[in-house]
RNA sequence: CGGGGUGUGGCGCAGUUUGGUAGCGCAUCUGCUUUGGGAGCAGAGGGUCGCUGGUUCGAAUCCAGUCACCCCGACCA
């Protein structure tokens, strides 16, 4: 029998100033709404509030995976780390693994993710392409040792994911797998009032070749993203532009005198000439220990996540390491470099005529050189960081940027854990083969962050109907009058009777305070009951996100509230 | 891990330069008044000043070490 919650009896202490640690919208409210506490660095404790909406965004993902038939149970945060020896993670995944070791000296690990879990879990039992295909998923605490956690829920060490892996028989059946849960993600977001785009992305550390993440749009988001009005986007890690540039000097390799400071900024600025008509030369010794010199254009910079993959785990070259290759700080180029040294252009240069490049001696460039003249290019490879106002990859029309949290990530895995694990079935041809996966997460607790971040103004949270911990505040300012006590027990039991989810600020506090923390609180909608509207038979309506204000008749109220938050319901 | 900063009652802070035995605002408790946008008055409780060691007649304050947290960076489904 659903009822009304009073307030009195909640665990949500409000804080009237801001708490000196949180920077961020989210981290502020949340801590100020008695929503979360900190227990250590990156761990934070759920309380009451937001609990309720947790468990109303994984409501919606269980609506929506149930919807694909994706099957929810439940693996140990804890797994051995055997299997991560058998998928290889063991040793390239970094020091956010925390590993643990049990009294017997046998290795753990705290799941940061369970593609080995799962793996692990299906290999004995699916047998045969006539099981397949399978998606399991799990929401469940996760743990990652982050460098830096911060910003609250938005990067903790431990927060709740949904994760999710499917196993198909064929790249087709991988591929629809993968794009059913795409949908149901778009779904998700959208149920949860997230303004969210999905772009294409780096696959990072999961692996795989195909993925898409989500972004719910944000000027505080740690993650950059380009997209373009036909549609395309894409994380900035991973985006792929048509860069333009501009040519200087057409001809002959001529040594000019460039008497300014090493920096294209200053040198486009010395010659006249845009940042465009520059080269930009980029020392770094790669992961095999190699020397590397890559040329971008001038205006760009390279892009960290398109060069970890071209060279590994890079450094970026000292002074000394330059010295020791023939390179010139601030006058960097190909020319006269040590023959050691492997030569890299970004790709969008390879129609350049004329190259602007550092002479590798102080105060001199070299004008008009060509590659295939002048120097030798080993690789033409993608190495630039998109930005404002580069080409869309697909239509060429201008590129725009954005701000985004990253709430969820789906990836096309292929065999890459299943091959590694030796998890295989046999296919209707009689052949072993290994399963092709998916991998779908999503960061619940990060999503509730998401949403506080979208939705907010100066006096607190505004909570979507879909999330909000209640559909409705009562907000007494009368609790002790004779009159108005038993118009609120009346009124909380008729709105709950029609389904509503209310909680009644029964404190015996000012209406002041009431108002403030009803609005910090951010539930859709207020319900203010004083003297005067009782003795008239009147409640007054706030909407929370509108501030909008209407009296209703108490024989109307269930009724014009259900017709406001019934559409807005997940 | 590099750079910067902060640890003083539940929260937010002052006091540290120039050592003298701890203070302000909010919160809490009691009483009276108040009661539609974070009330007023009166009274009360609560702190080994992150920790350890040192200097000193005396340390929140000076010195050394250590721990925790925050910010920037590197890093990161």
């Amino acid at each position: 029998m659903a009822r009304y919650e009073l307030m009195s009896r909640t665990y949500a202490p409000t804080l009237k100033e801001d708490p000196a640690e949180a920077e961020l919208a989210s981290h502020r409210l949340l801590l100020r709404a008695g929503m979360i506490r900190k227990t250590a660095a990156g761990l934070y404790s759920y309380l009451p509030f937001a609990w309720r909406s947790l468990m109303k965004i994984e409501a919606i993902i269980r609506e929506e995976m149930d919807a694909i038939g994706a099957q929810e149970i439940l693996v140990p945060m804890i797994v051995p780390g055997e299997i991560w020896q058998q998928s290889g993670r063991w040793d390239v995944y970094g020091p956010e693994l925390l590993r643990l070791k049990d009294r017997h000296g046998r290795d753990f690990v705290v799941g940061p993710t369970h593609e080995e879990t799962f793996v692990d879990l299906v290999m004995n039992e699916l047998r045969s392409y006539k099981q397949l295909p399978v998606t399991l998923y799990q929401i469940q605490d996760k743990f990652r040792d982050e460098i830096r956690p911060r910003f609250g829920l938005m990067r903790g060490r431990e927060f709740i994911m949904k994760d999710g892996y499917s196993f198909d028989a064929t790249v087709e059946g991988m591929q629809k797998s993968y794009e059913d849960e795409k949908a149901a993600y778009a779904r998700i977001c959208e149920r949860c009032g997230l303004k969210a785009l999905p772009v294409v992305a780096d696959s990072g550390q999961i692996g795989g070749d195909t993925s898409v993440e989500f972004m719910a749009l944000a000027e505080s988001g740690e993650a950059s993203l380009v997209w373009c009005d036909c549609g395309f986007a894409a994380d900035t890690e991973a985006a792929c532009a048509k860069i333009s540039f501009d040519e200087y000097a057409v001809g002959d390799a001529v040594e000019i005198e460039t008497p300014c400071e090493g920096s294209i900024a200053s040198l486009a600025a010395f010659l006249g000439i845009t940042e465009q008509a520059c080269r930009k030369s980029f020392a770094l010794i790669a992961e095999d220990g190699s020397p590397v010199l890559c040329l971008l254009p001038g205006d760009h910079e390279l892009n960290d996540v398109k060069a970890e993959h071209a060279f590994g785990h890079y450094d970026v070259m000292d002074e000394e390491k330059m010295a020791a290759y023939g390179l010139v700080k601030g006058y960097m180029g190909p020319i006269g470099a040590d023959p050691r040294v492997r030569i890299v252009a970004d790709a969008s240069l390879k129609d350049a005529q004329s190259w602007l490049i550092g002479a590798n001696k102080v105060g001199y460039h070299i004008k008009g050189a060509l590659p295939g003249r002048d120097f030798e290019v080993a690789e033409w490879l993608d190495l630039a960081t998109a930005q404002e106002g580069d080409g869309c990859p697909h239509c060429g029309a201008p590129l725009h940027t954005a701000r985004g949290i990253e709430v969820s990530q789906v990836f096309q895995l292929g065999t890459k854990y299943s091959e590694a694990m030796g998890a295989t079935f046999m296919d209707e041809d009689g052949v072993e083969k290994p399963f092709q996966m998916g991998c779908y997460g999503i960061g619940v607790s990060r999503t509730l962050a998401a949403v506080v971040e979208q939705y907010n103004d100066e006096h607190g949270i505004i909570f979507p109907v879909s999330v909000a911990p209640y559909e409705v505040e009562i907000v007494p300012l009368n609790v002790g009058d004779d009159l108005v006590w038993p118009a609120v027990e009346r009124l909380a039991g008729e709105l709950v009777a029609h389904g509503l989810e209310v909680i009644v600020d029964d404190r015996s506090e000012r209406a002041g305070v009431k108002f403030a923390d009803a609005d910090l609180y951010g539930m859709p909608y207020q319900v203010i009951l004083g003297k005067r509207g009782v003795a008239n038979g009147m409640a007054e309506v706030k909407d929370r996100a509108t501030g909008e204000r209407t009296d209703v008749p108490f024989d109307g109220l269930a009724a014009y509230l259900l017709e406001r938050i019934a559409p807005k319901r997940a």
